[in-house]
DNA sequence: TAATAATGGTCTATATACAAATCAAAAATT
DNA sequence: AATTTTTGATTTGTATATAGACCATTATTA
């Protein structure tokens, strides 16, 4: 029997998923276009807006970004300016860390 | 020759991805976990970790969202009640839609 | 500085997400 | 009401994302 690749999700992982999936159909009907037009800009098939749209949590995380940029949904509720500036700035915070994570070594405490 | 399914991405897509990637990254510095313990908790390989901190986009939403869920990268700057909010919310605005877009008769302007 | 843990790659096998095609039902226009 | 488009579901074959193992390098602690 084949190992089986079968993931569980939080319920708050779920319920992003469907609120982006929700927010992507509500902008296409907004803007009036139809599930074959999206797809086809977005150079996906039916099935797989449908699927997004459902908030169906196993899709391309870029088919799914790549259809909220064509439909209208912004991601982190920015343009493309703002994402560079909060790019830059996370990298900076990112330079202050420790490149690797090192566990502190467990102390024992039953020796006293 | 087999048929490829490569895509091609938009730029807004691309630094949205990058910089989810790089916030899930420092946020897990900052908690001081290791790539080996986040995935163990996400349920996924440290291999598909390092891809999803590097904003790769052909991964799995799902894997993505949990991930960020498990280091404290809020999505959509909410939290889960703030999320459910938003999801009635827009299954309001859903409802007043028409159920299917229509694109109207393109009307021929050649004729006068 | 030595020891060791974490990270960043690469490779392989397999489960599966995908496109494409098809069909039925529903919904919008005429 | 009739017509036509859109949507929702299902099925099938194939490209590929994934887990897992491994190794080399780098970074951290003792």
């Amino acid at each position: 029997m084949p190992k089986s690749r079968t993931r569980t999700y939080s319920r708050y992982c779920r319920t992003a998923s469907a609120l982006f999936g929700r927010q992507i159909r509500a902008a296409r009907k907004e803007r009036r276009l139809t599930a074959q037009e999206v797809a086809d800009r977005a150079g996906i098939s039916r099935g797989l807006l449908q699927r997004i749209e459902k908030g169906d949590l196993k899709c391309e995380i870029g088919a799914a970004f790549e259809v909220a940029a064509i439909v209208g949904v912004r991601l982190f509720d920015s343009g493309h300016d703002t994402l560079r500036l909060h790019l830059r700035h996370t990298d900076e915070k990112l330079a202050l860390l420790p490149k690797s994570v090192r566990k502190k070594k467990e102390v024992l405490r039953d020796n006293f």
